[in-house]
DNA sequence: AACAACCTTATAGTAAGCTATAAGGTTGCA
DNA sequence: TGCAACCTTATAGCTTACTATAAGGTTGTT
């Protein structure tokens, strides 16, 4: 841990510094996903390492797959709502459920979707191609 | 093919033979993808078998991955815009390339957040829990 | 003092694909 | 004739995660 309080940063500098929008970063703020941070006399927002804690986190969840209200969830977990990380378990477990149903559907996408183009080989007249026939035949 | 004209049916006997909401196919019309149909004398919508076809064409292209957006580029396609079938191949070899860079990220996903999962059952501590560390950790 | 480059807020728009609501006209049947 | 169940339009709202715009205040440098 860097000594709490030490640096002190503009919206801009957490925004480099994350490679995050700094108008993304106020709109994590408007959903409780940051907390208020303190302000100058000027009512500049000034973050610190925390800060940068917070969105990195942030940052990480999203790219594992959680959406935003997701990591608000994580968030009251990592800040002790929760004390048992099995509650942390089955709430991935959840997420990864449905990323994996979202996997078989487009897996049943692509299957369809490749065998059509392959047979789209044979002939080059739109009456024959069987992509649209597909769509357009009876049951 | 039934015989053209043959069958009349209003927006709502439509939507009960193709499981669609009847605000759906307004809403379809509107974006270009269902034709304006004819009007009775009362300004109510009527439909054939055509339609029926149309509407089904949206709903497999649907199915199949394709875009509302995609579905117009089709259509456009069936309707003779485009004489190649090879016109329609290259469009639905760039649609399934989409479809298989998204199941890449899924895949990358899924790895991360069961492995994650997996290294849960070691400890019910909240301080030992393997998602939160790989959240907040330094990189 | 001038000026760019920052910061502030509020508000609205984007994408995609609907879904809901209001306020009214029409049809079919008892 | 009454009434439910349809139909019509226009408008607004939903979801998610931003992104853009306007209109203004502050900071830092020359």
């Amino acid at each position: 841990m860097e000594p709490k309080g030490r640096t002190r940063m503009t919206i801009g500098q957490l925004a480099e510094k994350t490679a995050t929008d700094a108008q993304t970063i106020r709109y994590y703020e408007r959903q409780g996903l940051l907390l208020d941070p303190p302000r100058t006399e000027s009512n500049y927002r000034v973050y610190d390492e925390n800060s940068v804690t917070r969105l990195t986190f942030i940052k990480r969840a999203k790219e594992i797959g959680f959406s935003l209200n997701d990591i608000k969830v994580l968030q009251g977990i990592a800040d002790g709502e929760v004390r048992q990380c099995s509650e942390i378990q089955a709430f991935a477990e959840s997420r990864l459920s449905k990323i994996r149903a979202h996997m078989a559907d487009l897996t049943a996408m692509e299957r369809t979707l490749s065998s059509l183009v392959n047979q789209c080989a044979l002939s080059d007249k739109i009456e024959d191609c069987p992509i649209l026939e597909t769509l357009t035949e009876r049951e």
